[in-house]
DNA sequence: TTGTACGCGTTATCAC
DNA sequence: GTGATAACGCGTACAA
C-alpha cells in the first residue's frame, strides 16, 4: 500500500461529509440529527448509518454561533473545597447533562473583583445561564451581566432583590433561630468560631442580633481563615478557652465544629456537659459524630436541582411563576448541645 | 425622545461594530485584542476605548470555530463531593484561568459506559485537551478520543501505556507499602475496610499481596458503597466486629477511617492500642484528629497543576520531556496506627 | 503596521 | 420532507 493511497482529509469529517456519504443535504443531516420527528424515519436511519461510518461528532462550536444557543451553563463559585458547595455543584451538573447542556465551572475566591473579572471572561463563552454564588457582586458585575441580558440565577443566599432569578434561603434567619435555641436551652455565655465570608457574617448578624435582644452582647468571638477546616476548629477552639469561659461555643460550619469538639475532648471537657457546641450544615459526618452536633441542615442539592432547572425553563421559553425560591433551613436538635 | 430614537440594535456588539467605532478593520481591532504586539500602541489605545464604549464582548464561539482553538478544556471525574478530587479539580481550574483557558467540568460516576457517553458529547466542543480520571476506559472511549486526537491526561493512576499523558501514582505500591508497615508493627489480623471503585482495588490487591506473601491471607473484609463517608466508616466497623477480632483497620480512605475510629471509641475500644486504624488521603482533618490518623499523603494539587501545565504545553507546543508523571506518596505515620 | 478575501461548520429561512 | 442560500462572528493567509 503506498502512502498516497490514504486520501482521508486529516481534518475531522463536518456535516457535508455525512451528507455526501449519505447522499442528502447537509440541511437534512442536520435536521435528523437535531430535530428527527420532522425527518422521513428512513432518511434519519440513513444518516445515523453515515454518521457511524464517517465517525462525524458535531462541532457545537459552530453550532453555538449559528443558532446562538451554546447549550453552556456558566457557574461561579467561591471555592470547590468546600464541602458546602459540592453537593451543589453536582447537582447542576447532573441536572444539566440529562438536558445536553454542559457546565462551565469557575473558581472565584472571596472577592467581588475577581468575581467580575472571570464573569466578563466566561461572557465570552456565550453561556445561556449563569450561576453565581451569593448576591454581593460589584456594581460592573451587575452592568456587565445586566447587559448580556442572560439569565442568571443567584444561589446560597436570600434577597428581595435579585438580578434575576434567585434560590437560596435566609442566612440571618439561621442565625435567629441558632440564638433562639441557645437561650431556650438555657446558654448564656457563647462563644463564636465564625469564618468571615459574606454569608457567614450574615448568620452571625442575626445571631447577635437575637443575643443582643436578650442582654447578651459582644461574646467572645474568634476569626478562622477560608476555607473552614477541621484543623482551623481546633485551634479556634484553643484560642476562644484563653479568651475566656463560654458553655456553648458556636461555629459557622460543622468541619469547625467537628474541629472544636475533638479539641474539647482533648482537654477533658466533656460535650455538651462542660461545652456545649453548635455547628451548621449538618454535614455528612454531623449526625455521626460523637456526640452527634447539632445543626443546622440545608438541602445543597436541592439549591443545585432548581438553580438548573429555573434557567434551562428560563431558557426554553416554559418559565411561568416564582423567581426567588426560598429552600427554608432546619435546625436540628442532636447531642452536641 | 421618541422611542424611534434609539437605534442601537439589540444584538450584541461585534468586532465590526468596535472596527468602525474606531475608524479601523474588524481584522486590525483583532489583533489589537489578540496579538497587541503587532499593532502600533496607539491603535491599541483606539481599539481600547472603541470597546468600552461599545461594551465589545468577544464571540469565543466564533473565535474558536475560526481559530479551531476553543481555549476549552474538558474534565472528568467519577464524582465531585469526594475530598480526594475537589483539591485537583480546583488546582487544574486556577490554572487554567491564569491562561485564559476555561474547565467544563463533567461527573461520569463509575462507569465506564457513562464515561464514554459524556467524552463523546464533551467532544463535540471541541476542547483543547481532556482531563480523564483513571486509567481504565471502554474500548469505545479510547477509540473515539484517538480518532480526535486531542491531548488527553489521565490522573490518579499510573500505568506505562497511557492513552497519552499520565499524571498519578501506584495505587498497587500503595496498598504494598501498607501491608508493609503493618507487618513491621507486628500487626497480625487487618481488617479491610473498603469502597470498591478501581483504584481501592489496585491499592487492595497491593495490600494483600504483600500480607500473602507473610501468610495473612482472606483478611477480614467489608465492602461499602461510594462514596465514602464517616457513617460508612461507623457501620463498617461495626460490621467488621461482627466478623470477628482485628488488630488493625485498614480503610480505603480517611474519611472512612474517621469514622472507625469513632464507631470503636463508642464502643470503648481505645486507638490503637485495642484497635489501630490506617486510611488514606490525609485528608485536612488526619493530622489534627484525636488520635491523629496514620495514612497515605497524596498531593492533590499537584496532579491537577501538572496535568494543566502538560496539557498547554502540549497544546502551545512547547512540550518537551517525560509525559508520565509519577508524583508519588508518602506513608505518615501517626498515632492511629 | 494595516487591510482584504475567505473559510471555519453549523442553523434559520424560505423555496420547492 | 428536503434542499439552496445566507448568515453567525471571528481568525488565517496574504497583499499592500
Amino acid at each position: 500500500m503506498s502512502k498516497t493511497a490514504r486520501p482521508v482529509p486529516p481534518r475531522a469529517p463536518t456535516l457535508e461529509d455525512v451528507a455526501r456519504s449519505a447522499g442528502l443535504s447537509s440541511m437534512t443531516v442536520s435536521r435528523a440529527l437535531n430535530t428527527p420527528q420532522l425527518v422521513r424515519p428512513k432518511t434519519v436511519e440513513k444518516v445515523l448509518a453515515a454518521v457511524k461510518a464517517t465517525g462525524y461528532i458535531p462541532n457545537a462550536l459552530a453550532g453555538g454561533l449559528a443558532s446562538r444557543r451554546s447549550k453552556l451553563i456558566a457557574v461561579v463559585v467561591p471555592q470547590i473545597n468546600n464541602n458546602m458547595f459540592v453537593d451543589t455543584i453536582q447537582a447542576i451538573s447532573d441536572e444539566l447533562a440529562v438536558r445536553g447542556y454542559h457546565m462551565l465551572l469557575c473558581v472565584a475566591g472571596y472577592t467581588q473583583q475577581t468575581e467580575a473579572e472571570l464573569v466578563a471572561a466566561l461572557l465570552s463563552r456565550r453561556p445561556d445561564g449563569i450561576v453565581l454564588t451569593g448576591i454581593h457582586h460589584s456594581t460592573d458585575l451587575k452592568k456587565v451581566i445586566l447587559n448580556a441580558s442572560v439569565p442568571v440565577v443567584e444561589i446560597w443566599d436570600l434577597t428581595p432583590t435579585p438580578l434575576d432569578m434567585l434560590v437560596g434561603f435566609s442566612h440571618e434567619k439561621v442565625g435567629q433561630a441558632t440564638a433562639e435555641y441557645l437561650l431556650r436551652k438555657g446558654y448564656r455565655r457563647p462563644g463564636l468560631l465564625w469564618t468571615v465570608d459574606k454569608r457567614a457574617m450574615q448568620r452571625k448578624a442575626g445571631l447577635c442580633e437575637v443575643l443582643g435582644r436578650h442582654g447578651i452582647t459582644d461574646p467572645l468571638s474568634v476569626d478562622v481563615a477560608l476555607p473552614a477546616r477541621f484543623t482551623s476548629g481546633r485551634e479556634g477552639l484553643s484560642q476562644l478557652l484563653a479568651l475566656g469561659e463560654s458553655d456553648v461555643i458556636v461555629c459557622s460550619s460543622d468541619t469547625l465544629a467537628q474541629g472544636a469538639i475533638v479539641e474539647a475532648q482533648a482537654r477533658g471537657l466533656r460535650v455538651p456537659q462542660d461545652v456545649a457546641v453548635i455547628g451548621f450544615g449538618d454535614l455528612d459526618f454531623a449526625a455521626g459524630n460523637n456526640p452527634a452536633i447539632t445543626t443546622v441542615s440545608v438541602d445543597r442539592q436541592i439549591i443545585g436541582q432548581r438553580a438548573a432547572t429555573l434557567l434551562m425553563e428560563r431558557i426554553e421559553g416554559t418559565r411561568s411563576g416564582e423567581e426567588i425560591v426560598d429552600i427554608g433551613f432546619h435546625f436540628i436538635e442532636r447531642e452536641s448541645a
